[in-house]
DNA sequence: ATACTATTTTGTAATTATTACAATTTAGTT
DNA sequence: AACTAAATTGTAATAATTACAAAATAGTAT
């Protein structure tokens, strides 16, 4: 059941805990970009003794390791990926909702112009999803 | 000396006034990338009276008139720039520097998968600038 | 299996950035 | 000069995150 989560912890050297085990299943189970109150309150029901902070610092300590994401796509809140393979992300101003965007990046693995080092490459896409165009297309009725 | 922001303003049918006159200077004249508190207590010393609040309207009101641009690249605070043309930003994880990228953006203007409507681009990189990787370099004396 | 210890978890208390709100002021108009 | 909708201001509230110290635990050594 968590042995995937297990093999990933061991291979960065982290402890195997219970938390970390669960936030990594509930984020390969809910690619949604959860925020940290997310995954807190889903997995406090299973968990009660659980506490929010240990969901931050879990969350720190994976991302530091480069197992988890962050993204500032919000801009008001984090919201976490499991740390696959890089692809950019959609912010629908409408509804909320975070999509992958699956297209090839040219700009990754190139030295930037003045020779920075790049260690992370966000794209962030904002706008109105298909799904919230077809809902406004539907209640005009006329014009 | 004002003229060029006085127009922006009138092109975008908001009022002129010195908080967002006072802005738009700044923010023409300190390509930083500057936060709210940045912003603010620095037109703070020569104009005593205004709100950080006021800081935080204008901005809002300046952004969604498409005057200036909000970046969340920092993940803790927003940080502003003036609207031209499209550019990606380069933030370095050890001195805070967030820089201009200009490099062609191949995903803008483009529909994306699904259909989704882009109305905003937003390419974040991370890493560690040249001057820092210099510093670095100096330190070392052997190795 | 037991003991040990560094690490992690937990709960609470700060802190920081941002938003809400109501009173006052002001820009643009009449 | 008077009017009014909009903007500014100060303060209070909220939301997200971090700081911290005590309790618990994972991994290791005995
Ligand atoms: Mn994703
Ligand atoms: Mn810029
Ligand atoms: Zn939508
Ligand atoms: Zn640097």
């Amino acid at each position: 059941m968590y042995e995937k989560y297990v093999k990933l912890l061991k291979d960065h050297n982290l402890k195997i805990t219970s938390p970390r085990l669960e936030i990594l299943k509930y984020l390969d189970e809910h690619h949604t970009h959860p925020n940290v109150e997310a995954i807190y309150s889903s997995l406090k029901k299973k968990h009660p003794s659980l506490s929010r902070t240990t969901v931050y610092n879990s969350l720190e300590t994976m991302e530091k390791n480069r197992i988890v994401q962050s993204l500032t796509i919000s801009g008001s809140e984090h919201r976490y990926d499991l740390n696959k393979s890089l692809h950019h992300h959609f912010l629908c101003t409408r509804c909320g909702i975070i999509l992958d965007i699956d297209i090839a990046c040219p700009n990754m693995d190139k030295t930037l112009q003045g020779g920075h080092h790049v260690e992370e490459v966000h794209g962030y896409f904002k706008g109105i999803c298909k799904n919230c165009q077809k809902k406004e297309k539907g209640w005009r009725t006329n014009g």
